[in-house]
DNA sequence: TCTGGGGTCCTTCAGCTC
DNA sequence: TCTGGAGCTGAAGGACCC
């Protein structure tokens, strides 16, 4: 699903430029999630097919490019979409097979390399240096990977082969869809130069304003441009960060696993939600949401922050770090819930509450939680171990508290869970 | 046009300690 | 005893990415 916005150039034809020493690939599924829905429905190929959510709030997720011949890109508002593309088919995402293609293509590049850094489920990085003698010189390597990416999972990609992450990533999404681009060692700044500001990766639409306002148009520019100009423009990480980008400078290497820094969950109603006690259910199921996440992957965290999104927009959060690190969803819950209730905004349609989690530990390195009371959260604990137990057994959904069973709760969008329990079912 | 959900990182500011 | 600065941490907001 990828967002770059450098303006694709298409396959490239003809031989591959000189890949000495570029031994960084980026490896970018094409239009992944619309790709996999279209394999799973071959009668949809050659269709604009839209990947999202068809309610009033929802965005495309994912777009095939006959659907992006009218203009539709990720991100965009669905009506927006439809109204572009009357014609197109809407498919409901289902990250569950994306992610089961997601790790089978992750497969092809770790029998390449074990220097693979994954950037989402449809791209990654690999640092090849180390199979070079076995497998040939890095643009051979890209294309063995397409080949094989296609023959196993029948959906493209497209790589990028640079000396760097950042060109390589650059170089990816200039040859999409189904392509292979090589950026010599010594082609990088007239590769760069001529790209838009917002090619470089961390420029967005306000960053790319104040460039504008700076009468800054292409990477030259900005490489042209006394780095203390864009410091104090745009503070000292990002301005050094940008000029160092401009000359080709990123010195980051390939990565193959960073631990979590937060983990949480987030919901936009269909309809704004100004009812209290709604909004505690919905920080309660947020809640259990997360920290399920969290035990699963064997973490828990410090700092439970909320989200709450107003009908105009405006977003603001609120934070609250424990004594002790937590994985308990009551504890959870009722950090959310006392950081609302302390906002003072009950009564105000809320258009998106969220709960996340933060300074995260491995679990077992907690040291006993004595928050709101050790022994309560003792007996909340065995009850989240229980529900963990049966939802493995029996699927999700299986055990919810009363309160969310109870509740009618009309502003619910339409996106639970599969197998999720409702009013009534 | 009207904006999802999962995240990361940076900046600013306030409060605290030394 | 008071004051100011440095350094740290937490909170909040914002920009950005996929």
């Amino acid at each position: 699903v990828s967002r770059g916005r450098v303006a694709p150039a298409g396959p490239p034809t003809g031989a591959p430029g000189d890949d000495t020493g570029c031994t960084v690939l980026h490896v970018d599924m094409d239009a992944f999630y619309a790709s996999v829905e279209v394999r799973r429905r071959p009668e949809l190929r050659g269709l604009p097919v839209i990947v999202g959510h068809p309610g009033a709030r929802g965005v495309v997720t994912a777009a095939t490019y006959e659907a992006r011949r009218y203009g539709v890109h990720s991100a965009m508002p669905m009506t927006r979409a439809r109204r572009l593309c009357p014609d197109a088919v809407v498919v409901e995402p289902d990250f569950e097979a994306y992610a089961a293609t997601s790790r089978a293509v992750m497969e092809v590049f770790r029998s390449v390399t074990p220097l693979v850094e994954p950037i989402s489920m449809d791209e990654a990085f690999l640092d090849v240096a180390g199979a070079v003698r076995r497998l040939g010189p890095p643009a051979r390597i890209g294309e063995q990977i397409r080949a094989r990416v296609l023959d196993e999972q029948r959906i493209t990609c497209s790589v990028g082969v640079a000396t760097t992450k950042f060109v390589a990533k650059l170089a990816s999404a200039r040859c999409k869809p189904d392509g292979l681009l090589v950026v010599p060692a010594d082609g990088v700044l007239d590769f760069l130069h001529p790209l838009p500001v917002g090619a470089l990766w961390g420029v967005g639409e306000k960053t790319e304003e104040v460039l504008t306002r700076l009468g800054l148009r292409t990477v030259g520019d900005i490489a042209a441009t006394d780095a203390d100009v864009l410091t104090s423009a745009l503070g000292p990480a990002a301005g050094a960060h940008l000029h160092a980008l401009a000359w080709g400078r990123d010195e980051r290497s390939v990565v193959p696993h960073e631990p979590e820094k937060s983990v949480g969950a987030e919901e936009t109603f269909a309809t704004d939600v100004a009812d209290p006690a709604a909004i505690h259910r919905e920080l309660l199921r947020l809640a259990e949401r997360t920290t399920a996440r969290l035990r699963d992957a064997g973490w828990a965290g410090r700092t439970v922050s909320i989200k709450v999104r107003f009908a105009d927009f405006t977003t603001v959060t609120r934070a609250r770090t424990l004594p002790a690190p937590t994985d308990v969803s009551q504890l959870v819950y009722a950090t959310a819930r006392a950081l609302y209730d302390t906002m003072g905004i009950a009564g105000r349609p809320l258009r998106l509450v969220g709960v996340r989690v933060e300074q995260l530990v491995p679990a077992g390195a907690q040291p006993e939680q004595l928050a709101f009371g050790a022994a309560e959260t003792g007996g909340w604990r065995e009850a989240d171990q229980a529900v963990d137990r049966a939802v493995r057994r029996f699927g999700k959904g299986a055990v919810r508290p009363a309160t969310l069973v109870r509740g009618a709760d009309p502003a619910r969008p339409p996106s639970a869970a599969p197998g999720e329990l409702r009013p009534g079912e």
